[in-house]
DNA sequence: CTTGAAAATATATTATC
DNA sequence: GATAATATATTTTCAAG
């Protein structure tokens, strides 16, 4: 293992792909000093080794009518198994993201609604899926990402 | 206002986007019936509206030595203003995202470290940094995220 | 094993309708 | 929004450090 290893300009080049993932290998080239099929090739690599899993593109949310943004932490019953706890919380299309969790507490979903009456309606389609017999949620107020 | 309405293939090419955020135009034109200077004229649009905030990569952190996860819990002075806030917890380098939060607790941080012992170590940075009155981390063991 | 340069192909971009 | 012309970028190939 371990033949993934990356040296600095690998990770220069995930700093600029960070940035802008559309960035073409043209431009990344000369400003990691390297020709454009050496840039490629670097991408590839990490590509195929797994490091890069993919490219997406960042929307804002609120334009597009999901503005209210919350975490919920889930409580499941005992017997729960944690692949049941992801299928049933994933499966609210508000649902961006389930972690399971270590402790007293058995997931945190962050999902995005609407308005404080659709954060209610997704609460209930979660409560009602069965086994959560607990819930608290924290709205979120604003936010800061690391950009990515 | 309302000038950035999306119809149904605004929308299509935005779940594109999401799946492959590098997907060409040239693809996309006949998965949404369009040609192609059509389909960049959407996506300029959609840039230029702010509903396509940028593009990036996805990243496997594990693959990078970060492989461990974990959300913490901060209660602040009661004198610490949102921008304190955000500002203090988003200086560590290992925070991916703060979410300052309505209710009892004031933030939740989203963190990524090497090991258990680096964790502790960055709870006591941000503990360190002042105005933190209390801490509670919750170790994440799994995730799911909606693919973007 | 990685690079750079060049050629061939594909894509992006712009102008016109 | 489509089509066509032009400018860029990607991808492959091959020779070389």
């Amino acid at each position: 293992m371990a033949s993934h290893e990356l040296d600095d300009t690998d990770h220069q080049l995930l700093r600029l792909l960070q940035a802008d993932g559309r960035r073409t290998f043209s431009e990344m080239a000369p400003e990691v000093g390297l020709s454009v099929a050496a840039v490629k090739r670097r991408v590839d690599r990490m590509r195929e080794s797994g490091v890069i899993k993919g490219f997406t593109v960042q929307v804002d949310h609120a334009k597009l009518g999901r503005g209210i943004e919350a975490f919920t932490e889930l409580r499941f019953a005992g017997t729960t198994s944690v692949g049941d706890i992801l299928a049933s919380a994933s499966r609210a299309p508000e649902v961006q993201a389930v972690f399971t969790i270590a402790g007293d507490l058995d997931a945190l979903v962050h999902m995005r609604v609407r308005d404080i009456a659709h954060l209610q309606e997704v609460i209930d389609r979660l409560r009602g899926s069965g086994k959560v017999i607990g819930t608290r949620t924290l709205m979120v107020l604003g936010s800061w990402t690391r950009d990515d």
